[in-house]
DNA sequence: CAGTGGTCTAGACCACGAT
DNA sequence: TCGTGGTCTAGACCACTGG
């Protein structure tokens, strides 16, 4: 067996018991504990990194994955609510809100024309404090106008339905397995590269028409999909 | 910007004019043109694999992705169906079929106790002759007797229901993304520690007991989800 | 047999985080 | 300032593929 198959065992067995909990000891210090080189120790790390055991931020370190949060694509249950069942904590951050126009995509899914504006909502949502998703939001300003003043921390599918009386009663979700673009793994403080469920969501109302165009970046390891059918 | 994101860029808009169709140049050759080392080289090539764009065969060299095949997990479709309605060819190898006492796992989701025998039955699946899926069957001896001696390399829901008038009712899927463990990898010539889609399918016929259980490993490049909900 | 990717060594410099 | 991970160099040997 090659030498980083070993390291990777060996560190999945450990019990990590470094300073910080959960934090793994420093690559230097796993390249003198196995007696090899960094690249060595890095490729057994990337491996436990694919597996979804550990991942790591920025400059700082690798770390242990907690377990993941389960869902169901078909269920429209809301993020806080998905996440305390599980006995999670949820939070949401708001990166920026801006008015803009749209890609040609998106105005292309709204049938709108590209001098339509919208809204154009950045967030990035925390599970117990860490980074899992960031994610964009599309909406027509035309619909929803004044929706920057509204407390977007928080559901927006909840402020859809309490402020502009809008139902959400249909949606289609496009999922593939993709690497988190540099730019999103920036603002999540997390390594570009790494794997990721990216998440193209499609809301409609009750009379068919979309009013919700939602790109997630969601951490692999953070995630899980559970669907029945009948 | 870094070499490797440069190497990346210029990668992905290189038509890839290499003798093969599809196939990129070596390495090596790789590592010349750019004026770098393999290491570098390596490291944007693995990045594209991580997106989806490329992958690689083990010790053949790295190919561009096909196009995703397309599938919706509530829907009941077969992979051969499934594969001839966006125009791939599916194609169906069966490794091994053989009786075994099941993990404790597997016999509890049956609700059945250790002594009980079941079917263990590995395949692979192709899309265009490329190995994109490899599967773990289980089903209980008791209920398919015989199965062994069927067309085990066709749709195996068609046998339980023309073979045996077991009809699939329902069925519930975990999906998780995870890296290739590396004797699934092997059974598909690919490298182990590449993304994968890992689903953990329970299907239950009209009684809603469990007639099959299934895992399976899909190459992440090779598949994309769409759901909808109503 | 020559060429490929798979693995590994033993360094180096940098940007950034923690202190 | 010191230690961290991020990136990179310039090699090496091996197992295996393909001709």
């Amino acid at each position: 067996m090659s030498l980083y198959q070993t390291i990777k065992e060996a560190l999945a067995d450990l019990t990590f018991s470094s300073d910080t909990p959960g934090k793994l000891p420093s690559e230097r210090q796993l390249q003198q504990q196995f007696n090899s080189t960094r690249v060595t120790v890095r490729e057994a790390l990337m491996r436990l990194e694919a597996e979804g055991v550990i991942y790591r931020q920025n400059r700082i370190g690798w770390f242990l994955c907690p377990k993941r949060l389960l869902w169901d694509p078909i269920q429209k249950v809301n993020f806080y609510q998905l996440a305390k069942n599980q006995g999670l904590k949820a939070k949401t951050e708001l990166l920026t809100c801006k008015q803009t126009r749209a890609s040609n995509e998106i105005c292309q899914a709204f049938t709108l024309d590209k001098q339509s504006d919208f809204y154009e909502i950045y967030r990035i949502r925390y599970l117990d404090d860490r980074p899992v998703m960031v994610e964009e939001i599309y909406c027509p300003v035309q619909q929803f106008p004044g929706l920057t003043e509204k407390a977007l921390d928080s559901s927006i599918t909840t402020i859809f339905q309490d402020d502009y009386q809008v139902k959400v009663s249909h949606e289609q979700s496009d999922i593939i397995v993709t690497a988190l673009p540099d730019n999103k793994a920036e603002q999540l403080n997390l390594n570009g590269g790494a794997a990721c469920l990216k998440i193209i969501r499609k809301r409609f109302n009750e009379q068919q028409e979309l009013v919700d165009y939602n790109i997630e970046y969601w951490l692999h390891s953070a995630i899980e999909m559970r669907v029945q059918s009948n």
